[in-house]
DNA sequence: GTGGTCTAGACCACA
DNA sequence: GTGGTCTAGACCACA
């Protein structure tokens, strides 16, 4: 997994991102140890603080939770977690409505393009 | 307008992305003239060559042209666009969809979300 | 192997021209390694991005194929390659025609002229 | 006209090719005065001492002639410029048929291709 | 001014 | 080593 940030987002926006990204998709189990500030930072090759700042915004969300020196853990509350992907969900549907909007592409055509995507 | 890169796609195709975005969403209407590769340049930050090189993307993929000293045109074939316009829906769409699938939301629960939003 | 370059055309489709013809002429065969872009532009005394964009129009005509950091090969796709040929006899034929015809030299005088040559 | 050379021939005769080319093609007619080694030596761009070679030979082909300080003049003898037009014509012809060897193309088959143009 | 071509040289990913 | 991308900057033809 290659790390490469876009200079129009907060790096630590893209990185608390896309570790919400791996817990929603499974990658990172409930209550799974998540990597520590270290480790991300080096493999990011960013500074710690970003990490940092990162993982305060996910604590906010409830979706990891720190024990202290026994390090980040994702959260065993499967309510949050699920708040956390509808949340996400929609963001990509919204994100994804407004592209298509700008190509004139309407949500009926929209929906018919999907359906013929499930056959 | 502000131009930004992100640093995981050539920065010529994110130009060629972004021109093809402004003539599929209208901005720039067909027959009309769009900016100089030395104007994108100054704008973009970026050397003249990263220009011309995502007009040459644009040219090949039919919905610009160059008529040589006098500048460069949005195509006046409608086909060539709608065909481009189609093609980034349907990529648009897949990205989505890829996406969504990551966070285990089916394309019903999709088609659901967006006829939501409808009302 | 000399090169040499005239000045009324651009010296990328000039290398491009030769390539197609080293391949034509079944001196790099289908599937082949060809030289790489170093070697090309030492040999050529060219930039090296001279050589880059002369293998970009013979990608585009589908007969060389970049296989990433392995070189660059002939195509296999027979087709692709008679096609060219068949393009390139056919861009020899009218040059040839129209220089005669400045002769005031008839197509059928250069049709005897041929048989001529055939016995 | 621009003028321009390849790096691969002299100059000179390139110079001679040209003029020979625009007595055989009639824009020189027999018996015209040609323009003189200053006018063709600013024309092209290169020493007048080149002109003159280009001249010494087309006076040995015999198909123009000075007449000292008069200035030189395509010659009136038709047979001269008929030899002159003939040995051009094999020499595009020997070109042509190369080429198309290199391509594996027949003289039968370039014979019928000749066909096909003039329907 | 505008597009087109080219050089010299740098840095990157990939293997 | 190999291809791919990019910069900085030059020069050309054309109008």
């Amino acid at each position: 997994m290659a790390w490469s940030f876009s200079s129009d987002r907060p790096v630590y926006l893209q990185i608390a991102d896309r570790i919400k990204k791996s817990v929603l998709s499974g990658e990172y189990l409930p209550g799974e140890q998540i990597p520590t500030v270290r480790q991300l930072a080096l493999e990011a090759a960013v500074n710690p603080n970003t990490v940092q700042r990162a993982f305060l915004v996910l604590e906010d969300e409830g979706i990891i939770l720190s024990r202290g020196t026994l390090g980040r853990f994702v959260t065993e509350d499967a309510e949050s977690v699920e708040n956390c992907r509808s949340q996400m969900a929609h963001q990509l549907l919204y994100g994804f409505l407004a592209d298509m909007e700008q190509l004139s592409i309407s949500k009926e055509a929209i929906i018919t393009m999907i359906k013929e995507e499930m056959q």
